[in-house]
DNA sequence: AGCCAGGACTGAG
DNA sequence: CTCAGTCATGGC
């Protein structure tokens, strides 16, 4: 875990996902598709305004407005059908953080990646952090961050990057949780698409590290991760 | 003025 | 199945 202690250790614990609640959390996963998080706020703000961030109350919302809320976080008109999608389940489960509580993980998982608008992100995002399920996290800044240190294809598959962590990793949602947040806070300082700091990245000598011959098919060590 | 941001889905080929 | 195109606002 060379490299998570060394995010720790610069970032600190991130206690992450910006959201009072679980349902909020997961409105804010649909709505932070390929989206600044500073978007999707304002969005939440008009839809907390409103008092409709309730699962009942956005499902009463006609879409047209619902599509107004949302018009921040772009995409509105998309966002809105998927967010209704998203709600109906949720409020058709009663409160999934308790009624999923003993149903295993990888059904779960397919039964949010039903929705419309869910995809594999969006799903684990869910699990993870409104749901504290040990499903982690594979987002843009993940891809970009070890594929710029060459540690995994460019063009590997989510399902890909995820097992690189989940075997490397021993399967706790907090450590998960942790690890998600801190690559988004390295993605965002020093990993930009267009203005990487690479020369002030704090995993610039990890690069260094010589990557023992693996057991696994995408060339990093248990021990790097 | 572009380019980018914590993706997912669709229709071609 | 791969993949370019589509969806859209706000910040830099």
């Amino acid at each position: 875990m060379a490299i998570y202690r060394r995010l720790a250790r610069r970032f600190g614990a991130r206690h992450w996902w910006p959201a009072e609640t679980p349902f909020e959390v997961a409105v804010g996963a649909v709505l932070t598709q390929n989206t600044a998080w500073t978007n999707v706020e304002r969005a939440i703000t008009n839809l907390r305004r409103a008092r409709t961030l309730t699962p009942r109350a956005l499902l009463r919302l006609p879409p047209a407005r619902l599509a107004a809320h949302l018009r921040p976080s772009g995409y509105f008109n998309i966002k809105a059908r998927r967010l209704r999608a998203l709600v109906a389940w949720w409020a058709r489960r009663g409160d999934p953080v308790v009624t999923t509580r003993h149903q295993p993980l990888a059904a779960l998982r397919q039964e949010l990646l039903a929705i419309p608008g869910v995809g594999p992100e969006t799903a684990d995002s869910i699990l993870l952090y409104a749901l504290g399920r040990p499903a982690f996290v594979v987002d843009a800044y993940t891809r970009r961050i070890f594929a710029r240190h060459g540690w995994v294809s460019w063009d590997a598959t989510y399902d890909e990057l995820q097992q690189v962590f989940t075997r490397a990793l021993p399967r706790r949602a907090t450590l998960y949780n942790e690890y998600h947040a801190l690559l988004v806070e390295l993605g965002k300082r020093f990993c930009a698409k267009r203005r990487p700091r690479c020369d002030a990245c704090p995993l610039r000598d990890v690069g260094t590290i010589r990557l023992e011959a693996s057991a696994h098919a995408l060339g990093i060590t248990r021990r790097s991760i």
